[in-house]
DNA sequence: GTCTATAGTGCGATAGAC
DNA sequence: GTCTATCGCACTATAGAC
């Protein structure tokens, strides 16, 4: 029962060699440590994955991969960035005197032009992963109402009141996420565009008075 | 401090099937576990406590804590089958023929009944805590939007389709949320029911085309 | 009830870029 | 000299296994 058997030392290769004799660190260890962590999730697990693993994966140690990260399951998401702009652009690009609806309306269009078809197989290994970790799934949850968050502030500052603008930007994530939900399903061929555009009209639908 | 103030949840944890004879520790440990929770994040924060704090303000091993909970965030949402309870039956109390949105309108009205003017006080308390600290606001996304899931779940029971039963039930819970963010502003003195029927209202008129 | 692995932090040192 | 990315190490807390 005893382990005294760790041969947890971290250090008995003694120094570290830089085969680059030059370059300490190569750019974009991020992006690097994200293809492996996503590789590496997919194959083995999210839990089973160890923050050590992914960091030896790419050549840095694990410190390093926090300092990317504040942890793990981030290293999943900082691509979220780019789809907040693409939502906030939309915004921008409706005329002043646009409803809130047709506001989000813009923002859905521009949005979609995040996922082009070609992206649609990378995203589907990336919502398996996720899909099949509750962790994972909570900090995607978290990403989103940050965006829908940002995108009612941002009806907010085109003079839409409250609760209409959270209202609208929150539609706008359920449309969103449903949609996308769609794209990336078995068989599905429709654009994301085409997609966002149907459940948004049918949000009509559902939530009119009658 | 005084036990008396709360009309927190009594049983979070539901697993009291022991009788008298076979208690030999104090029966409610997950809702004394709770409140002791409570008290310190508040005062010391969140991560700054740590789960043997807790077990040891309420005289039991941290051990004993993890058994009641699955982690440290989960003692503040035990609470939250209550809830889940309260929206489905309202989703049972609507005629079998009614639209999507009047449904939602009986849970919301049947959901509101847990939240009394006399829990006002301390609701703000607990969201107090949970508003400083992302890693509670994740866990109590998660439980939403698994409410959420559940709600959806409902509706297509009742033969709504999709993506109808997910939008309206997605729309619920955007507007259970902002109702009750409403309801534990300061200064706010309107029942969570009123609240929530004029963000319903308030959510058509956002969303309808035209 | 004890023991262990993993997540995540704090800090001082180092190497190259500016 | 400063700035930034990195290493290395000691450390705590969580969570689960035995």
């Amino acid at each position: 029962m005893s382990v005294t058997d760790v041969t947890l030392d971290p250090d008995v290769s003694g120094c570290h060699h830089y085969t680059r004799a030059m370059v300490r660190w190569e750019p974009g260890t991020a992006a690097r440590l994200y293809e492996a962590a996503l590789e590496l999730f997919a194959t083995r697990g999210f839990e089973q994955t160890t923050a050590a693993e992914i960091a030896a994966a790419v050549g840095v140690t694990e410190r390093t991969f926090f300092r990317h990260f504040a942890d793990k399951r981030e290293v999943l998401f900082g691509g979220q960035r780019m789809l907040v702009e693409a939502f906030l652009a939309g915004v921008d690009a409706a005329p002043g005197d646009a409803a809130p609806l047709q506001v989000v309306a813009s923002a859905l269009r521009s949005a979609a032009e995040a996922f082009p078809d070609e992206r649609r197989s990378h995203s589907r290994k990336r919502q398996t992963v996720i899909d099949r970790n509750p962790a994972l799934q909570e900090r995607e949850r978290h990403k989103l109402a940050g965006l829908a968050a940002t995108l009612g502030e941002a009806l907010r500052a085109r003079g839409v009141a409250e609760p209409a603008a959270t209202l609208a930007a929150q539609s706008a994530m359920s449309v969103f996420g449903i949609a996308f939900a769609q794209w990336i399903s078995a068989g599905e061929e429709r654009s994301m565009g085409e997609i966002a555009a149907d459940v948004l009209r049918e949000l009509s639908v559902v939530t009119s008075a009658g």
